[in-house]
DNA sequence: TCGCTTATTAACTGTATATTCAGTTAACAG
DNA sequence: CTGTTAACTGAATATACAGTTAATAAGCGA
């Protein structure tokens, strides 16, 4: 018996390795006795805190959605000034922070388990109802300020979604043939434009 | 032995098979001994065409790439009047018969494979140049018709590639929520505006 | 110090995994 | 009919898997 920690470290300790593999070697490749091994602890004491692989599965899930969910509300603007609001957003939707938050071979392997595990698949739709939220709020508001064409929020909201979507899913498979800034910027000015501001 | 084929006929089952399962059960659930107890036969039967399980994984992607490269193949015009062309694309790239070809399951799959094999991430960059190429040939013959606003059509290919990789991504999660019909008509009015077509 | 809770390990179970190898059977060419 | 090739099977490999149960040991309050 070599160190004795109470539930509040551990778990959370096995939840980050559990992670940090899911990112190495996927879904296929997470096994709790992987994890065990890089903890340097008996498979059995994971069975003691999660009683099956599922729950740590979800727990995982959960709080990548949990950081994602933080990330959305750290979003809200803390100025008034529509300008400066509209500024703020797309610097945060096509920033780098955002795409640091999870790396982008975990959120695949959850999206993958989706397919699969209902709970997982209602959390990430749930996560996605927040984020939609948030977006047709701040576009309204834009809106109401004269800064963007006056449409359905909630269908900007989503054409927008989708757009960051592939726009990250392309930056990892295009990032490292051309600098990343221009087509950050080049996807600034589509975004402006999908929501139809006055020049360009 | 049961039934007796040649490799021409066996080997293409096996790799429909595991396909299969790849769909139903993601990558974490797609072994030899499962696609040889749903095809009846001996799990060595699999070894003894596809020496190796990452050899079968490989064939499958290829598989599946080559798929995607019929489709663009046949997006190729058939028509030299640019009117239609542009509205055909657009048909083409939002329309289901591209979202039919593959599963978009087994796809995510194959991304999250990709990650840890650089085989299989080859071959999706590969995939993804050829799209380019045909996208930028295609804009760039709008752009020379005075279609669609004159700009480096390569970047703009990659943010229309970005774009369509979100509409897919999306659809998958809000198409029982709203009517996929009108996403799909706004996704097409968003291009058309990303494009710069002369009206709205 | 006693006793309770809980963290932790040890020793298992049964099943599934990919892969190997040696052998068998069918088809077919000479 | 014979020999060769290729399809196919059966059994066995070692390893990994999730999960169970029972035994220890540490910490802590009484």
């Amino acid at each position: 018996m070599r160190q004795r920690q109470n539930a509040e470290l551990r778990k959370p300790e096995i939840l980050r390795n559990f992670l940090e593999i899911l990112v190495e070697e996927g879904i296929e490749g997470a096994s709790i006795g992987k994890v065990a091994k890089r903890m340097g602890i008996h498979p059995s004491l994971i069975m003691h805190y999660f009683s099956t692989k599922e729950t740590l599965i979800i727990e995982a899930v959960d709080h990548i959605v949990h950081e994602y969910g933080v990330l959305i509300d750290r979003m809200k603007p803390r100025t008034a000034d529509p300008a400066r609001r509209l500024r703020r957003l797309l610097d945060t939707l096509v920033g780098d922070e955002w795409h640091r938050v999870s790396e982008i071979a975990a959120d695949f392997s959850v999206i993958s388990i989706s397919f699969r595990n209902p709970e997982v698949d209602r959390r990430i739709r749930r996560l996605y109802s927040l984020y939609k939220r948030f977006l047709s709020g701040e576009l309204r508001a834009l809106m109401d300020a004269g800064l963007i064409e006056r449409r359905d929020p909630a269908r900007r909201a989503e054409l927008l979604m989708s757009m960051l979507e592939g726009y990250r899913h392309f930056k990892h498979f295009f990032v490292s043939e051309r600098s990343a800034k221009s087509f950050r910027s080049d996807m600034k000015r589509a975004i402006l434009r999908l929501l139809g501001t006055g020049g360009d």
